[in-house]
DNA sequence: TATTTTTGTGACTGATTAGTCAATCTTAAA
DNA sequence: TTTAAGATTGACTAATCAGTCACAAAAATA
């Protein structure tokens, strides 16, 4: 890890302990084991690290879950296959997870907006949209079952989180979680 | 409105716009046209108004969805009713609903954790855990259909607040999202 | 080796902040 | 009207913070 990753890394942690203006950009250097002029010069502002932090992560997510995307076809196993990806994903890195969400419910995430990947070209929202097409989806906005998809993975997560289960038991109802969603969305 | 109350108000609108750590109680007096001193008249420290604020906005939401429950059976329509409500209150106080995921996703709330009432005495709760009971709802932990009965108001409140709709349609699309929610969860 | 470029340093500063408190005002009881 | 209790005020303070900058070390180039 370069000073940088270093930064980032520990940026992500104290943000998450302590909140964005509870985590002093001195206290961040000192943690790093770096200058507080040292973190100035990867980052502009405090505030281009928040963001650089939160576009790295977002990035990190799909990138994960692009990986596992073997299968390129418009079944109800694609839609589990992706749905398993996100939720090991936010599973195996709760901590950059919440910050995804502690980020977008805040005042920083409407100034974010504008410079956010389209959503209409993340992979969810392409599978989705051809799920709809060949009537494999019920007939409803891509955004609105996009929406109702990332909620049940955010509720999902919030209850594993909170519930100390053995890895079958999560694996089970991570499995009927998704069954539960697929009785909901296929037309 | 005495002066607390315009102090909460107006303190709940800034902490949505700028944060919690953005907004300067001078800046929430001054928009609150009393003086710094009287803030801290109603209020110890800043803290004890981002809680207070927090547990007063719970205690509304709960008292509107309370009121509105009319029938005491534990049917599809006693389900459909809390549903309406809670989607009804969120659409109605959109910076109310926000303040709450803004509170509780932020380092905030696990300090608040131990002093929310028990989540088990929660109307949703009870049904839901009746619901299990009678066999009308999937035999699955009663606070994991909670998360994911939460999960899918939030993710149908973000949908709407975040595209425009005509009240029919927004009405019929939150009828929709029961009916769909309804299928996952029944057994 | 000598020179230039890049990377890193940390004491410092001007601005901002939460919270205080002695003085003033308001209200209502005596 | 007088008095007392409570409410309100806002100038003030000690602490904290984001960001700077002159300098030094390290790395790369000649």
């Amino acid at each position: 890890m370069n000073k940088k990753e270093i930064i980032l890394a520990t940026a992500l942690k104290l943000f998450v302990e302590n909140g964005f203006h509870g985590t002093a950009t001195a206290k961040i250097a000192q943690e790093a084991s770096v200058a507080t002029g040292t973190l100035f010069n990867y980052f502009r502002t405090k505030d281009e690290l928040i963001f650089a932090l939160y576009h790295l992560i977002l990035k990190e997510m799909d990138d994960f879950i692009l990986e596992r995307m073997e299968s390129h076809s418009i079944s109800k196993e694609s839609f589990e296959s992706l749905f398993l990806s996100t939720v090991s994903w936010s599973l195996a890195n709760p901590v950059h997870y919440h910050y995804l969400q502690q980020f977008s419910h805040s005042p920083y995430f409407k100034v974010a907006l504008p410079t956010i990947e389209n959503q209409e070209e993340h992979p969810l929202f392409v599978l989705i949209k051809n799920g709809i097409d060949i009537v494999l989806i019920k007939q409803l906005p891509v955004s609105f079952i996009y929406s109702l998809f990332t909620a049940q993975i955010n509720g999902l997560h919030y209850y594993i989180i909170s519930n100390d289960l053995s890895n079958e038991k999560q694996m089970e109802l991570i499995k009927e979680a998704f069954e539960m969603l697929w009785k909901m969305i296929e037309d």
